[in-house]
DNA sequence: TTATAACCTATTATAACAGTATGTTTATCT
DNA sequence: AGATAAACATACTGTTATAATAGGTTATAA
């Protein structure tokens, strides 16, 4: 599996913050309601969206959270990047590790950097605001 | 990661047995010690080749296996998703997995697909033939 | 000063991955 | 016929990542 559940929450946090922009900060309470995940699970995704300061917290009674980025600004690409700690299909392409001695003669090489390639082309292609205007079969969710 | 090292190691193995082919039939010891991969941990691999009629093995003194296809008749994307059962990049894609309830109404799932289909077009593009062309920095293996 | 909500640290259950270990069957060679 | 060599088969195991939980601390507003 490429992308784990703290990936695909980011982005369903990241689109339910958008959604829900405007009325003060949105409690981490209600996004795991209308989400149906975890608050628990929740706080150690959102914790790395605000350290990479997509999102910033307010503390106390009436806080919560807020987008510091316009959605059309945040690329999908990035977030699943760093909430995946990388999305390279194969370890070897995995940045920080060895560099592998049989490079030099290996076979797959270049189709693994072609694999790592198209991922990436995909995927930031995408904003946050390109998520909230996918169209869907039966557009019926209740805001 | 969306590629272990069964489907690496099986794609090694297609393009090591065809860069050996015509000389009778090759041993799981010598792919073994060419390709640096235990014999044991090949087996298992290989056991999958055989089940779909990719390789043929022929026991006893003297045996080994071959390929019972021409290498430019292995599609490699066919090979990743027998071999890692699936190359679904993300949870609620693979197949036989439980309609997601929240399909309807998702703003990630046409994301998603869009992600899936990428793959195997890359993938899919690919034979063993069109590996084993694949041009390297310094391509002094010896054969 | 109490309620609330973010923030912080540690722990845990489960499953997949990557490989081992041991043995059985089948074929060839002497 | 017997020794050897190879595929084939089944079961087990250590390690790591995932997907959470649990329990607490700090900051803010009413």
């Amino acid at each position: 599996m490429l992308i784990s559940t703290r990936g695909r929450y980011a982005l369903r946090i990241l689109i339910d913050m958008a959604e829900h922009h405007g009325s003060g900060y949105i409690k981490l309470k209600d996004i795991a309601e209308r989400q149906e995940i975890s608050e628990k699970y929740l706080e150690s995704i959102v914790k790395e969206l605000v350290k990479r300061h997509i999102v910033y917290g307010v503390r106390g009674k009436g806080g919560g959270y807020r987008l510091s980025v316009e959605p059309d600004q945040i690329n999908v690409g990035e977030v699943l990047r760093f909430m995946e700690g990388g999305l390279a299909p194969v370890a070897c392409l995995e940045e920080g590790s060895a560099p592998c001695p049989k490079a030099p003669y290996c076979r797959t090489l270049e189709f693994w950097r072609g694999l790592d390639e198209v991922i990436p082309r995909y995927t930031d292609s995408f904003t946050v605001a390109d998520l909230m205007a996918t169209p869907n079969a039966g557009n019926d969710y209740i805001i």
